[in-house]
DNA sequence: CCGTATCCAGAGAGATACTG
DNA sequence: CAGTATCTCTCTGGATACGG
């Protein structure tokens, strides 16, 4: 039998929490996309060819229920759905520049992915 | 039958690079502990209870092939291994620190993970 | 003390087809 | 246009036991 841990107070790590909410493997790629504007589903799909729709629906959905990404729905014909980032989405931004500055550095300095 | 599908190039986001590095579980949450000081194996394992044995080496071993992490082994008896940051290893701490100040941001917003 | 060797279960990522 | 609905399948995290 799995033996039962609190998932909501793993460690007195702070980074352990955020594991919690950017596990997916599209979550810092959808906001890398969306910090300078906001966009259409079919935009952001269109970014991300290597993500099915689905796949792109459920990171979405799972950013939005962590309050990271806003969701607008238009009632017109055709449907259009506009996604952005909410202000603690916005503040998560810095990280993603971070991370795209190591990234460089990392290539550069000869490292491979893989 | 699965297509193939170039995994060094996924996109023109440096963003989907880290990912291929940083999508274990545990990987943040070790560096985070790394790095202010050199630990030894069983000192990072006390810090990660919720890590089993097994789990921690994989990790461990994920990120000294990625060159992030460094293992030093004592040949003595008993064995003493001691794990620190490589120089590219070190240059990630900024990401984790942004990780840090925007995870209690998130918290003191009246966010809650889970 | 610091691992390795197995095995298993579950989450999640991908493919594909369909719908309001 | 912007999704659902399934189905498969891989990956990896976790449990447990053993080894130099």
């Amino acid at each position: 039998m799995k033996q039962e841990y609190d998932q909501s107070n793993i460690l007195d790590c702070p980074i352990a929490d955020v594991q919690q909410i950017i596990h997916g493997k599209w979550a810092m790629v959808v906001i890398f996309y969306l910090r300078d504007s906001t966009l259409r589903f079919g935009e952001l799909s269109r970014k991300m060819p290597q993500v099915t729709q689905a796949n792109l629906t459920k990171e979405l959905r799972a950013l939005e229920k962590f309050g990271l990404v806003h969701r607008e729905v238009y009632k017109v014909v055709p449907p259009k759905v506009e996604y952005s980032l909410t202000d603690i989405g916005q503040r998560f931004i810095p990280v993603i520049e971070a991370l795209e500055t190591w990234a460089i550095d990392y290539k550069n300095t000869g490292h491979v992915t893989q």
